[in-house]
DNA sequence: TTGCTAATATGACGACCGTCATCTATAGTG
DNA sequence: CACTATAGATGACGGTCGTCATATTAGCAA
């Protein structure tokens, strides 16, 4: 079943997009090799001619759900020009983003997982975080470049602790309760001196 | 084998701590039965007349983490009465902590992993977010009770997803600065207005 | 149109893992 | 001391998964 060579670069994208998404879900252990394919509508025969490895797949579909979240950012904060945290806050730390982890940000669903993972998706991963804090920083208010980063940081770690939380626990008003404690706190430390 | 009921108790609570051990430091899925059970120095047969499951391992070992560090933050702010939240980030937000998952935090260890598995474990974990939440709202300088408990909240947040970041992270000068932002960040908001 | 090559399908292999049945030897009991 | 209940050992079963060998089909170049 040979298909063009444009159809082939076409599934390769939409392997790609179904592992980002699905593994943001299930995390990379928690769906094999043969269901992403099938939901790709594909077997899993022709996997390794797209990809050298489930690794490598993991790698390359951590590095999309980055770049897209990069995207998003940038263009949010063009439109939100004044007090851009603030509106980050109203996006990110929502019920909704909470319960669609496929869609959502990938240093909160795959932090723990790559810390015990291979090399490669660490570098990739590492790379994100730094193009994400970047992104942050540079539309943090403060005097100087280092404060302005020190916050993103911490801006980022209160973001993805709320999120891992609020997702792990099994009640809804503690759920609910996490999410405000930390839109405050990061509204706060964005405009503390 | 038979062995005698007190030695038998102590495999027991040795497999349980062993348990807690290397959940902590390769995730739940990360270890199997078998290896857990060696390293205890038995072999996997006996497993089930501890244990009805992994899954039921996994949820005691997970209790026992959160039952280990409300002790030691009991003691610890017993101990540091004056700033104790300061004393808190000091321990936590460390160096040697992050490259020691093993013993850390069961909340920076098991979040991800916890919001995908069994209910089982949701639970132990949802009572032991809650308990260490109110450890520290109870040292937290502030007016009222809603306030300390909100910024207990946004404490955790930022210390777990500092911790898991700083983890996940290859670059170690990157991983440092995530945990000196966090210590900055955490300090400032639990002396704010 | 013909022949070659590339993309995918089918199927299998080996490894790992959770669980359980069965066997054994010894601790506890009378 | 004899009996029995039980902790643990041995080994196996069934399922899942990553990976690869091979077959098949059709795009693409000559």
């Amino acid at each position: 079943m040979r298909v063009s060579r444009e159809q082939a670069s076409q599934n390769r994208d939409r392997i790609l997009e179904i592992a980002s998404k699905r593994f943001r879900e299930t995390g990379f252990g928690g769906i094999g090799v043969a269901d992403l394919m099938k939901e790709a509508g594909l077997t899993h025969g022709g996997f390794y001619g797209h990809f050298s490895s489930k690794d490598d797949l993991a790698s390359q579909a951590c590095a999309q759900a980055f770049d897209d979240k990069l995207k998003m950012w940038k263009e949010a904060f063009d439109r939100e020009s004044d007090d851009p945290i603030r509106a980050m806050v109203a996006v990110y730390l929502t019920e909704a983003k909470r319960d669609d982890p496929g869609s959502g940000c990938p240093l909160a669903a795959f932090g723990q997982e790559v810390a015990r993972g291979p090399a490669s998706i660490r570098q990739t991963f590492t790379k994100g975080v730094c193009s994400l804090v970047d992104v942050v920083a540079s539309v943090i208010p403060g005097r100087s470049k280092a404060i302005k980063r020190r916050k993103a940081l911490a801006v980022w770690s209160t973001l993805v602790g709320a999120m891992v939380l609020a997702r792990a626990v099994d009640d809804a008003e503690l759920s609910n309760e996490i999410l405000k404690a930390a839109r405050i706190a990061v509204t706060d430390l964005s405009n503390a001196s």
